[in-house]
This record gives C-alpha cells, sequence and structure tokens, in this order.
DNA sequence: GCGATTTAGTTCAATCCTGAACAACGTAGT
DNA sequence: ACTACGTTGTTCAGGATTGAACTAAATCGC
C-alpha cells in the first residue's frame, strides 16, 4: 500500500479534524442502530427531540435548525404525522407558517428516543474529563464561527486555494 | 416558542457534542459547494483524496475506510471510472479483490480537490491554537474508541436505556 | 481433496435528500 | 389600493445510500 504525502499532510492539525469529522460519523451510525428497534430514522429523531424540547416551531426554523432542506422537513412531518407522532397547526396571524407540535404518543416516543440518544452521548462523554469536554465545545463553537453562514471567509479561501 | 427540559438537558457535556456533531455538518456542506466547480461529490472526492494517498486500495477497506456500504463504493468507482479518474485493475494473486487506482487526469482532479479541502482545513484550525487542536484530536480518539466496532459497549448502553 | 464457510464485489429495490419550480400568503413602497 | 418582492410550505424529478440477494473466488475443517 504505497504511503504517498499529499497536501493534507502538510497541514499539522489534520489528523485532529479528521478524528472529528470520523467521530460523528461514528456516533450518528450508533444511534441509528440504536433508534432502530423503535423504528425511528435519525432524521424523524432529529425533528422530534427538537419538537420536544421546542414545542411549535415553525418548519422552516427546524429546518435552519437541523441543516436540512425545507423540502425534507416537509416530507419528514408527512411521515410522522401519519404515524400520529406529530401534527401541524396554522399560525394564529401568519397563513404561511404550520407549527410543529407532538401529539401525546409523539412525546412518549421522543421521550424512549432521547433516552436512548442521552445513553449514548453520556457513554461517550464518559470517556472525557469535564474539562476536556468543555475545552471540546469551546473549540467546536469557534471553528462553527468561521463556517456558520455560506460567508465570506470560505468563499475567499476558495478562491485563493484554486490559485 | 416553550422551552421545555429534557433528558439531553441533564447531561453536563451535552451543548459541547452537539457544537461537534453541527460543526462537522458544516464542514461537510462547506466543502461539498467548494467542490462544486469541480463538479465533485463530497463522496467522490472522498474516494480520490483516499486512493491518491494511498494507491491500490480494495474497494472493500475503501468501504471500511470511509464508512460506507461496499455497494456505495462499487457505484462510486463506476462514476469515476466512466469520468476517467480512477481504475480497478484485479489483484495479482487473489482474483476477488479489486486494486483502485487513479489515471493520471483523476490525479490532477485529486490534487486541485485536496487543494481546496486543506484550504478549509486550515481555515478552521487557524481558529485554534496547536495545543487547542491537539486535545481536541485527543478527545475525538478517546470517543471514538468507545464507538470504533459495532461492539460491546454501545450495545449495553442501549439495554439499560430501554429500562 | 471436498464440502462448508467466509470474503470481495455487483446488482437491485427501497428509501432518503436536495434543488428547482410552484402556490399561497405577507410586506413595502408608492 | 396596487405592484413588486420576500417568505413559507409543498411537489416533483434526479441522485445518493443502504441492505439484501447473488456470483465468484479463497479458505477452512476434516
Amino acid at each position: 500500500m504505497t504511503k504517498k504525502q499529499t497536501i493534507l499532510d502538510e497541514i499539522d492539525g489534520y489528523p485532529a479534524w479528521l478524528a472529528v469529522a470520523r467521530t460523528a460519523q461514528l456516533c450518528h451510525r450508533s444511534l441509528a442502530s440504536a433508534l432502530e428497534p423503535l423504528d425511528l430514522e435519525v432524521a424523524h429523531y432529529d425533528v422530534l427531540a427538537n419538537v420536544a424540547r421546542d414545542e411549535g416551531l415553525s418548519q422552516q426554523v427546524l429546518a435552519r435548525r437541523l441543516l436540512v432542506a425545507k423540502s425534507n422537513v416537509s416530507a419528514l412531518l408527512t411521515v410522522l404525522e401519519r404515524r400520529g407522532l406529530a401534527q401541524r397547526t396554522r399560525h394564529q396571524t401568519d397563513a404561511r407558517v404550520r407549527l410543529v407540535s407532538l401529539t401525546p404518543e409523539g412525546r412518549r416516543v421522543a421521550q424512549r428516543a432521547m433516552k436512548i440518544h442521552a445513553g449514548i452521548v453520556s457513554a461517550m462523554l464518559n470517556a472525557l474529563t469535564a474539562a476536556e469536554t468543555q475545552a471540546v465545545g469551546a473549540a467546536m463553537v469557534k471553528i462553527a464561527a468561521i463556517l456558520e453562514p455560506p460567508s465570506a471567509p470560505v468563499a475567499n479561501i476558495l478562491a485563493d486555494a484554486e490559485a
């Protein structure tokens, strides 16, 4: 297996970032298989968990928060509604927006799913001290700030990289 | 917007982990839009980058490394092959395995894409000190160790969480 | 050796996600 | 009011990803 130096290897912290990406993906997969017994996709769970926390979100807000397309939220809600877990109600004063809420059954399912999710996250974080966790969180917030909007910085970097 | 306490909120480091997941996703999206000019999906890029580094990988190894299904690798390679960027050659002694390598054109594209990728990662890591990056990497490795295989630990946690 | 098991890769159906086009509704500006 | 524009949500077509079934090849147990 011919190992070859690439540009990425010249970046000092690249292995560290790779570990981040990989760990996030592993966690996603863990959660996916853990939710299988509840017959829940991670995407559906994400909706349930967010609505459980903030009852009455609009779909638009939900989409931005989950970082998915609004068309996807629409589809996810159609499924959750058909399964009797969530419901859409019209906004009082703005007829465009639909407020999303959970049915009693939806709350029960969300509760069980969040317990499973919490179990996984707890197990992961047990590997770290509170200080380490804190440090990781702070670092991620700093990085996220750079990526956050489809803002200027990233676009500029691209231009440079292409040179 | 009714904020409600959930089980997840009881986990001390949950916001920190959320930041990790969110940042990883943001990075993925950044990379996706940055690679658009090259007409490359992130998935295709991941293959190119890995093969550029380790010429002659098998598809199986590639699948495990990328954390995707082997059927997906098969499909990705069909596309890359049709585009003249990669090629599959038979293993000398084991007729089952296909060794993946890049064409000269594939190497050129990989090179350009990695430059773009490196630009993004560099920008992100610039927000951190070397020590911070190092700490994050170490923390992620510890967490990944818990998730790594579909191993016992996670499965046990599930059983507990369901109780 | 030879059948049983394991491993590498492909194919296929089902599902998921996205972006674009669209409809319905608000908000300005004039 | 009226027009122009922005926003919310839906629909739909095109790809992407997965797991299961399958073929072919290697390996193991006896």
